[in-house]
Parts: C-alpha cells; sequence; structure tokens
DNA sequence: GTCTATAGTCGGATAGAC
DNA sequence: GTCTATCCGACTATAGAC
C-alpha cells in the first residue's frame, strides 16, 4: 500500500532533517523529499513548524515503540547497556536520533518547537526510566541516586554523543569506550552492596556538612 | 577602545547563533548584531560558514584561556564537579556553550563546519582531559576507564545536557541533580582503592569470557 | 575598509482552477 | 485533496562608488 500524503510528508520531514539539518528544511525541501507539491505542506499542517513538531512526535513514538519489548526484556545494568549500544547504531543508521537532535537545537530558538521536542524525548525518557527503576531496585545506585533524573542525564548525553559523532565519529568512538568500561565499574559497585552502602553514606554525611 | 569590525564580527556571530540558532543566522542578521554592513562579513569571511567556524574556534578559544587558571587549581574529582557546575551556570549565561551547540548541530550536515566546530570542541577535551588525568592518577577509575575517553564523553554529554535544558529546564534540573548524586557514588569508590581493584578485576574477567 | 545597489535564488504563504 | 501560479520578503554574493 502507497502512504497517504500526510504520513509521506512526516517521514519526509524527518529525512530531511536527518540530511538537510534543522537549518536545511524547508516546506519546499521536504515536499521534495516526499515527492509531493509544496502546497501541501501548508493544507496538511498549517505551517513548517507544525509539521515539524508532528513529525519529532510521531518519529519517537515509531521508535519507542519498535523498541518497547526489549526494554522490557532487560534484567540488568549490563544488558541495558547492550541495548543502549544496540540501539545507538540502529537508530543511528535510521537517523531518528539525529532528527530529534536538530530539532532539539532548532527548540532552543524557537518556542514552538520545544514542547514538541520534549514531548517526542520524554517517550524515551519514559521507557529509560521504568527499565532504570526496575534494574536498579533494591541496589545502592537506587538509594543515592534519583533515577528519574538519572534518566534524563542519559538521554541528554545520548543526544550529545549522536551530535559529537557526526562532528568527529573517531572522538566519539573512544568516549564510548570509556563509557562501556565505566559502567563495568558502576555494575562491580552495584554488586558490592552493604560494603559500598556504608562508605558511601558516610561521604554523603561529610559532603553535606 | 572600539572593537574593530572583524571582531565584531567574530563576537556577533556568536551572538546570534545564540539567540536565533543555527537556522537564524545569516550575514544580514550577524551584520545587524554587529552593527555594521552586511557586505562586511564577506568582505572579511568569504563567506557565513567560513566566519561561523572562525568564531567558534574564536569563542572557544577565549572562553578555555579563561578557566585554565581554574582547571589548574583543580585536586579532586568533587572539586572537578564543582568546576563543572560553575561552569555550566557561568557559560549557560554567556550563552557560549549553546552557540557551540548550534554550531555542532549545523556540523552534522555541513562539512566545512564540522572540522571548526571540532576544534573548538577539542579546546574544552584537551583542558578537561589534562584535569582529569591528574585528579584521576592511581585510582581505580584511571585503571580501568580510558581517561581521554571519558573526557570526550563529559564534553558530549555536557553539550547534550545544554541542549536539553533549552527545551526542558525542570527535566535538566532533575538530570544535573542525579549526576551530582552519582558523582558522589563514584568518588566514594574511589576511596575505596584496593578492594574496588580485586572485584572490578573479577568481574572484567567474567565478562570477556 | 566601508558603503549602496542590485542580480539572482530560495523561502513562506495564499488564491483559485481542477 | 492536489495542483499551478504568484506575491513578497529574505537570502548570498558581487560590482562599483567613495
Amino acid at each position: 500500500m502507497v502512504a497517504d500524503t500526510r504520513s509521506k510528508l512526516l517521514d519526509a520531514a524527518l529525512e530531511t532533517l536527518r540530511t538537510q539539518g534543522i537549518a536545511g528544511v524547508s516546506a519546499r525541501s521536504i515536499a521534495a523529499t516526499a515527492g509531493v507539491n509544496q502546497a501541501l505542506v501548508f493544507y496538511h499542517f498549517g505551517s513548517v513548524d507544525q509539521l515539524l513538531a508532528q513529525a519529532g512526535l510521531h518519529g519517537s513514538t515509531q521508535r519507542v515503540a519498535a523498541y518497547r519489548e526489549r526494554f522490557a526484556a532487560v534484567t540488568s545494568l549490563r544488558e541495558l547497556l547492550e541495548l543502549g549500544r544496540a540501539l545507538h547504531a540502529e537508530e543511528r543508521k535510521a537517523g531518528n536520533v539525529a532528527a530529534l537532535a536538530q530539532l532539539i537545537a532548532g527548540g532552543q530558538t524557537d518556542p514552538k518547537l520545544a514542547p514538541a521536542t520534549t514531548d517526542g524525548l520524554n517517550l524515551w525518557i519514559g521507557e529509560l526510566e521504568q527499565t532504570l527503576g526496575r534494574v536498579l531496585a533494591g541496589t545502592p545506585l537506587a538509594e543515592f541516586v534519583d533515577v528519574a533524573g538519572l534518566a534524563r542525564a542519559t538521554a541528554a548525553a545520548f543526544v550529545g554523543l549522536e551530535l559529537y559523532e557526526g562532528v568527529d565519529a573517531d572522538g566519539a568512538g573512544r568516549a564510548f569506550d570509556a563509557l562501556e568500561q565505566l559502567t563495568t565499574l558502576v555494575a562491580a559497585l552495584d554488586d558490592m552492596g552493604p560494603l559500598v552502602r556504608r562508605t558511601v553514606r558516610g561521604r554523603l554525611r561529610r559532603a553535606q556538612s
């Protein structure tokens, strides 16, 4: 079946964000990618901004749904990291995180775009938060670190790394390797349970005084 | 003393990146911010792209120099985190990280912009790498994690958090709080020295098999 | 080194035929 | 719902006066 014009424009908006960046999107460039007439952007969405906003949410909804089962299957921090690496590789190829990153960059200065990108980002954050909460339950990490905040930091860092990869692939590779090593350390910390709890409690007391 | 036109354009390029985003920069908008004629962009820099590239390096050079002494004074992970928070607050107000983030977003699709933004980013990374190496020397972190990679991951995450803050300030606040808690955990880990080393070595062996 | 003026292109958005 | 045609503003870049 052939996608209708509305769907074609949503997909084309994401594709154009990915290949041309936020500075290169226009009603004309999106319509050309979709293979439809330029005026249809305004007929269906009213303005380019509104098309971009809907496209961001559309893309995130689609991708998050595709990963939901894999998030649900994660039972350890190490498995979550593995899923993160796989997700990075797959989404990089598909270009969905790249499109989201361009929307976020655009949302910095466009008040109409900011809320829509937040909604798309929150879909990822919600999934991540739920998984982190499950995996970290009963560990020192859950005791001392706000899991919702950690999910937000992770998602933001993910976007930052994606952007970094776009301008320095080698540097980003080294960054990802270091993060994997770091996660191994944290997993080891998690295994140490009670001893770590005692030490960290002492540290927190000192830090607060 | 009044800045010459060249300097005014470099500063105005950063200011315009910050307030209008990469999608809103043009020879006209930059020249208007600088209070000079639009044609001077091409006279002094040849093209808007080349002005942006030079402005990015210019801004980073300036800001990194302003922080060099404070980086050098850091002697612990906790102090480095404190400097990170201060740096975030100060640069957010000045808008320099925001400008760099917009350049990175633009560099994804503009091959002329990518190398220049990498250069600017590398100034920060170099400073961070040196400080991390000094602070982590002799700790388990330095033993198990590539410090250069960690510096790159940190810088990329910093940019991601800055962008996140631009579309969801509340969410970013929670993310920063969680990272502070996480750093306290890592600092505690660092204090535990030999015990952690043994545990982590065992874990790494298991992970590789 | 700085200005005006302008060529030529691309952009958002709309009117109206089909 | 889709098209052509069009208005008009903004853009890059250059030519040429000062």
